[in-house]
DNA sequence: AGGTTCTGCGATTCCACAGTAGTAG
DNA sequence: AACTACTACTGTGGAATCGCAGAAC
């Protein structure tokens, strides 16, 4: 990776994908992604201007550079004057977006002199959609990119958007580490240079929403992320207008435990108390936090799939600070051996404050829980399903103690009616 | 402190049968 | 070589059962 195109090897690279971990120039960019339908799939972003090797989160404003995490917080987290620097999300994008698309999600990227020389990006008007099949699938409104940008942030900046209705606006000032490790938070006017939020994006504050994830640790027990399929298509439904309310969220049994967790960084500027009370492990986030983003790729930090997460682990009698640094591949299993289980296993800490704003009544907590507990029961760890067809006879299969009874024979269970042959 | 009992939970087993793979003629 | 017939095996879900670990006594 680095300054030239990882592909042609000529044209100077301006996109990064993920996927491939490849830094291309936008027309090999669009060649080889639109060379089927699973690499149209791959998510790309700019690529760091300052670094040219790891995507970019964030565009400086002043600055009018594109930068990583890393760089962005090396730019502005330790100078006071820097980290007044507005800065705007860099969306991700996929499939094959034309010019005026991509302009639409980065609407710097066809005015900004320090990367509108190259021939790649005169390409960009040269270029056109060849597949509108794709368009929804990446549309800078409310598809993909937006929903990639959510998808690097927290839930929490869902939920901000979606249950509030924010205004989408990508610009915020302070430092690119107050916004967790992915692209994200809309809208989120942020303390200037708080270097100490840092390390909250990913501690739990209750203070905010949905004081049931915090009260019951058994809403963190098992927290399973196999059920938790967040491809990108998914997020309409995981995170749109069907689970924008937070009761609903409890239905979905892994996803409800990964909403509790995420709340954590949308729930940064109230937890002050927080910051206090761990004042010593938010310093040690801090300070790992650029570090981090050089040992876990920069990659499989803001895959769209699985944002990284910040972990305080405090089971362990320090800070636990953890990343999950999986890609965009990795499935369910793989979310179980990192550490995110572990911070949702803490339940609510020691230090957090009370709720005294809680929207929920200990009745509606409870049913809560109780729902909870229910889907717990019937939850599938790692089940799957190879051959529908066989799952469709064995569902509607009539059963005698749970086994399979020969067509005809009396049955005590039958999928289809629930009644009893005797 | 050591032994027994109780409780909870994950893993395993069992069933019938459609579909698949392999082999023989 | 192509086809048919046959056998062996696989996988599917719900309930019962087993076995282990930890708590309680």
């Amino acid at each position: 990776m680095g300054y030239i195109c990882d592909f042609c090897g000529e044209q100077r690279s301006m996109v990064y994908c993920r996927s491939d971990a490849a830094c291309l120039c936008l027309s090999c960019d669009r060649n080889v992604h639109s060379a089927n339908a699973l690499s149209k799939r791959h998510s790309r972003t700019l690529l760091c201007e300052r670094c040219n090797s790891q995507p970019a989160l964030v565009r400086c404003v002043e600055e009018r550079v594109s930068l990583c995490q890393n760089c962005d917080w090396m730019g502005h987290g330790t100078s006071s004057s820097a980290s007044t620097h507005k800065r705007q999300t860099i969306n991700c994008y996929s499939g094959c977006p034309s010019a005026a698309e991509l302009s639409s999600i980065w609407s710097f990227v066809l005015d900004a002199p320090s990367v509108g020389e190259s021939a790649c990006e005169q390409e960009l008007s040269l270029m056109s959609i060849t597949d509108n099949s794709m368009k929804n699938s990446w549309g800078p409104n409310e598809d993909t990119v937006s929903q990639n940008a959510s998808a690097g942030g927290s839930v929490g900046d869902v939920e901000t958007s979606n249950m509030h209705d924010v205004d989408k606006s990508s610009v915020w000032v302070g430092t690119s580490s107050t916004r967790g490790l992915g692209p994200a938070p809309q809208n989120l006017e942020r303390p200037t240079g708080s270097a100490n939020n840092a390390a909250l994006p990913k501690l739990y504050c209750p203070a905010t929403k949905g004081p049931a994830f915090c009260e019951d640790d058994d809403f963190y027990e098992d927290f399973n992320m196999d059920e938790v399929d967040l491809n990108i298509e998914n997020y309409e439904e995981l995170f749109g207008v069907t689970l924008n309310h937070s009761e609903e969220l409890f239905e979905n049994g892994g996803i409800d435990s990964l909403f509790g967790t995420k709340e954590m960084s949308a729930a940064d500027s109230n937890c002050q108390g927080a910051v206090a009370a761990e004042g010593s492990s938010v310093g040690l986030v801090n300070a790992m936090q650029p570090a981090c983003s050089n040992a876990a790729s920069a990659d499989s930090m803001m895959s769209t799939k699985t944002e990284p997460i910040l972990c305080f682990n405090t089971k362990q009698g320090h800070s636990g600070l953890s990343f999950s640094g999986l890609t965009g591949e990795s499935n369910g299993g793989d979310y179980q051996d990192c550490d995110a289980s572990s911070m949702l296993l803490m339940g609510e800490p020691p230090w957090c404050p009370p709720c005294p704003e809680a929207s929920f009544t200990s009745a509606s907590r409870s049913k809560a829980v109780m729902r909870y507990k229910e889907k717990k029961k019937t939850r599938k760890f790692d089940k799957r399903v190879r051959y529908a067809s066989r799952k469709a006879r064995a569902d509607v299969r009539r059963r005698v103690k749970g086994r399979f009874v020969k067509a005809g024979d009396a049955y005590d269970y039958d999928p289809l009616s629930q009644t009893r042959s005797y």
